[in-house]
DNA sequence: CCATGTACCTGAAGGC
DNA sequence: TGCCTTCAGGTACATG
């Protein structure tokens, strides 16, 4: 379910909701949720920063790192009452010492929290951060322009930018008029410069409108997201397109649902 | 290098 | 009311 937006959300409410608070202990109810990679202990360790890459949450504890990847209906759930567990649906139980909690909800199961000495040992093949204010669109384009794959597969990839699912995907191909099945490295160059900055525009106006939800999706208060209602492709399909009116298409590609107009995004190939 | 299929899981929705 | 298929904000791994 969440891409950048939704995990940078869940990101900021954590870091007023639990930055400085004590870990008392840490359950896993099912088991392969939680991935204990670390020998340290974690009760009695704080939580002193919390970070984003891609779409990975790090958990920067006293002596050691808490990661998690909420992958298609993860959700962390912040609770004041650390009473009881009522959903069937909690993978991992994260109690403080001031009697509230992290409740790690994941109906599918695809979700882990990690737990490890060294962030690296889980993101090494994670590409730098989509909205890392370094970055430069010189690099973009030169990246693209060494790859040979359909630029749809390379944006979800996570290889050279992390942090774009599906949804955002689709949004900035239509918004730079790029066919989803276009060969990276024949985009022209000037479309390569208006999909880096549609993709910086995209995911920034979804976090400013808190994610999107379309299903599963909640934030720490759980909450939904609003950016659904802003989405010009995305599920879209069959719908007139904004900006020539032709109905919007889906069809599958790299695996996934992919919502295009056939005639405001040009295929390079 | 790149594309495709499968696996991991549950539940909602649609067809018959 | 079933029963069956397909699909879903993701990613790792195996196979051509």
């Amino acid at each position: 379910m969440p891409e950048l937006p939704e995990v940078e959300t869940v990101v900021r409410e954590l870091k007023s909701l639990i930055i400085g608070k004590e870990i008392l202990s840490i359950t896993p109810l099912w088991l392969k949720s939680f991935d204990q990679k670390s020998k340290t202990k974690i009760t009695g360790q704080n939580v002193e920063k919390i970070s984003r890459q891609g779409k990975y949450i790090i958990m920067h504890l006293t002596g050691s790192y808490l990661i998690v990847h909420l992958r298609m209906t993860g959700q962390m759930l912040f609770k004041n009452d650390n009473t009881k567990v009522v959903d069937p649906h909690i993978r991992v139980l994260i109690q403080f010492t001031d009697d509230t909690a992290l409740h790690f909800k994941d109906t599918r199961k695809f979700g882990r929290i990690y737990h490890v000495d060294h962030p690296e040992s889980v993101l090494q093949k994670v590409g730098i951060d989509a909205l890392d204010p370094n970055l430069k669109e010189e690099w973009f384009v030169s990246a693209l322009k060494k790859s040979r794959m359909n630029i749809k597969a390379l944006l979800l990839s996570q290889r050279l930018l992390s942090g774009i699912g599906n949804i955002y995907a689709d949004e900035s191909l239509f918004r730079s008029g790029i066919h989803p099945g276009s060969i990276a490295a024949r985009i022209p160059g000037n479309s390569m410069i208006s999909l880096f900055n549609n993709i910086r525009d995209v995911l920034t106006s979804a976090v400013e409108n808190m994610g999107s939800t379309i299903s599963d999706y909640r934030d720490s208060y759980g909450n939904k997201g609003n950016n659904q209602n802003f989405l010009k492709v995305y599920q879209r399909n069959g719908k007139p397109c904004e900006k020539c009116g032709r109905p919007i298409l889906k069809v599958r590609m790299a695996g996934r649902g992919t919502h295009f107009c056939n005639k405001c995004q040009k295929i390079y190939s």
